[in-house]
DNA sequence: AGAGCAGTACGATTTTTTTCGAAGCTATCA
DNA sequence: TGATAGCTTCGAAAAAAATCGTACTGCTCT
C-alpha cells in the first residue's frame, strides 16, 4: 500500500514518445543507489524542480537554468537516470527528463515527499 | 505531525547517561547529509539492524558482528553520527550507538521506514 | 551547404570517500 | 603490575565521484 498523502502530477506517456534511454527496471531499483543519486545538492535541486514545476512535456536540461558547464550537467542527469530516479528520452536534439514518480512511490514510498520538501 | 504508520521502539534516555559525542542539532539536520550517510550498504546494514533489533541499551560496535577492521567501523559509525543519523555515547570503554529516531521522524518522516524495509 | 544550437563523449584533474594497517589509549581483571 | 578488551587516532593507499575543457554529433533553419 502506498503512502496516502502526496500526489505529484503524473502525465500519461505519449504514444509517439521515443524509447527511454537505458535505465533500471522498477524491480531493480536499489535504495542505496537512489539515495546516493539524491545525496547531492545539485541533483536534489533538479529533482525537486521537476517534482514541483514540471509541466506536461518532459524537460530538457536547459530548462533548469543551472549555471554549470554543459558536460557537468550531462553527468548529473546521467547519474539520476542510472539510479532510476529519472527517465530520459531523446526528442530530436534534446534529451528530456522526468521523475519516475510511480516507480519511486511504489518502491520507496515517501521518499519523493522528502525531496519535494527539501530546502537548499 | 509525524507520519502515522511506523513506530520504532524508542527508549527514554537514562538519567546517568554520559553526554553524546558531538552531533548536529535536530534543526541542523540536512537531508543531503543524511542521504549520503545512508547511501552505503554497510551503513544501511548498521542502521537497519539498530532499528529492527535494538534493545534497551545502546549498542557498542562489536554488537553488530561486522567483519571489517575496527578502524573501518569507527569511520562508518562516525559518518552516521556526524550526519545526525545516530547518537553515540561513551560508556567506559565502549562507544554505544542508537538511531535518532525522534529527530529523524520529525525532520524526514518516512525515511527510517525505507531503511527498515531495505533488503541487502 | 553552412551556421547555429542542444547536448553528448572523452579524458584529464581534483576532490572525496573508502579501506585498513599500525600504534595508542583507558578501563577492567587476574 | 601486567595482560587483555574494545575501540580510537593517524596516516597512507586505493577507489570512486565531481568538475570541466575540448571536440564532436545530429537536427534545424536560412
Amino acid at each position: 500500500m502506498p503512502t496516502a498523502s502526496t500526489a505529484f502530477k503524473v502525465y500519461p506517456p505519449r504514444p509517439e514518445s521515443p524509447p527511454p534511454l537505458p535505465e533500471p527496471a522498477r524491480e531493480d531499483l536499489r535504495l542505496e543507489h537512489v539515495l546516493a543519486a539524491l545525496a547531492d545538492p545539485l541533483r536534489l535541486t533538479i529533482v525537486r524542480k521537476l517534482l514541483l514545476e514540471a509541466e506536461e512535456f518532459d524537460h530538457p536540461c536547459g530548462w533548469f537554468g543551472i549555471d554549470r558547464p554543459k558536460s557537468s550537467l550531462t553527468h548529473h542527469f546521467r547519474v539520476l537516470r542510472e539510479a532510476g530516479v529519472t527517465r530520459q528520452r531523446q526528442y530530436g536534439l534534446e534529451r528530456r527528463s522526468h521523475v519516475r514518480i510511480d516507480d519511486l512511490q511504489e518502491r520507496f514510498p515517501g521518499l519523493l515527499d522528502l525531496v519535494a520538501a527539501w530546502h537548499p
